[in-house]
DNA sequence: ATATTCCCCTGGAAGC
DNA sequence: TGCTTCCAGGGGAATA
């Protein structure tokens, strides 16, 4: 998927179109995307009135309605919103289509079909729904410091690297965007977590934001499946530095990039620039 | 409690 | 050309 800045970008994307809107229908060309899909309650909501606010948290989207109703939306591995004319030949795999009032469609298309669609009610106007309390600090917002991280870190014996993609730490970072701040960090992604000094956590704070902030100002990486809602690609995978560079020379040093499997997820990372 | 493993699904690329 | 194997931006449940 999709991480942080790939949702962040469709986000941004979708909202012109769909604040203010009324949905006026739902149709579900699968049973079951991921998760409950159930045209009822996704119909409860779009009838609670006109889209409040789409926003982003974790790597999720809250698609708000009056009344505290809410479209949970997430897009998987393979997901991808597209906005287009009621009457456009449907795409491969298109799972979700909903009418907007203006005469377009908003459509979900998902190979894998990992991405999920659910209705579900917000404690708050503008809050979440209690499925997401779970969820660690956002990674650009002001609760991820360095202390925070050393804490969080302290006497936990997991990889460096899956420690920070672990959503309950932080969120949204994945793994594409992983590898790339360990790299800028220069440490290994394979050193316990709880052997990373606090300067290291205040680097890898640091150069996370950097990279994710770098990430949404070019639209995401686009390695397959990802598309901007208009279809054009994220320009973000000419700036990656090993992520996907197996056996390619580093870009600092030269030599040659390392793949490492980190529970069944590809890590990249540089043998001399990281210790 | 924390750390791995498996599974959900489909398609594209690479290997034989 | 065709078959097989491996791999993929996530995350949750089931095991150790």
């Amino acid at each position: 998927m999709p991480e942080l800045p790939e949702v962040q970008t469709v986000c941004s994307a979708l909202r012109p179109h769909l604040l203010g809107r009324n949905l006026t229908k739902v149709t579900l060309n699968v049973p079951k995307v991921r998760n409950v899909l159930n045209k009822r309650t996704l119909n409860r909501a779009m009838d609670a009135g006109p889209v409040q606010d789409l926003r982003r948290r974790a790597k999720y989207m809250i698609l708000e309605f009056p009344e505290r109703h809410a479209l949970l939306l997430h897009l998987g591995m393979s997901g991808a919103f597209r906005i287009c004319p009621a009457g456009t030949e449907a795409a491969k795999h298109e799972r979700v289509v909903w009418d907007i009032d203006d005469g377009n469609q908003l459509r979900l298309i998902d190979p894998r079909r990992f991405s999920q669609v659910e209705a579900v009610r917000l404690a708050l106007p503008g809050g979440e729904p209690d499925c997401l309390s779970h969820l660690g600090p956002e990674p650009l917002g002001d609760l991820y410091t360095a202390g925070y991280l050393f804490q969080a870190s302290r006497k936990r014996k997991t990889p460096a690297k899956v420690f920070l993609m672990d959503q309950t730490v932080v969120v949204g970072i994945g793994n594409i965007y992983a590898s790339e701040t360990f790299f800028k960090s220069g440490i290994r992604p394979t050193r316990a977590a709880g052997r990373l000094t606090r300067k290291d956590c205040a680097a890898l704070v640091k150069n996370s934001r950097a990279v994710l902030r770098q990430a949404i100002k070019r639209g995401g990486t686009t390695l397959n499946d990802y598309h901007q809602p208009d279809g054009s690609e994220g320009k973000f995978r000419i700036h990656l530095h090993v992520y996907g560079r197996e056996d390619l020379p580093c870009r600092k040093c030269k030599t040659p990039v390392k793949r490492i499997t980190q529970t069944g997820r590809s890590t990249f990372y540089c043998p001399t620039c990281q210790s």
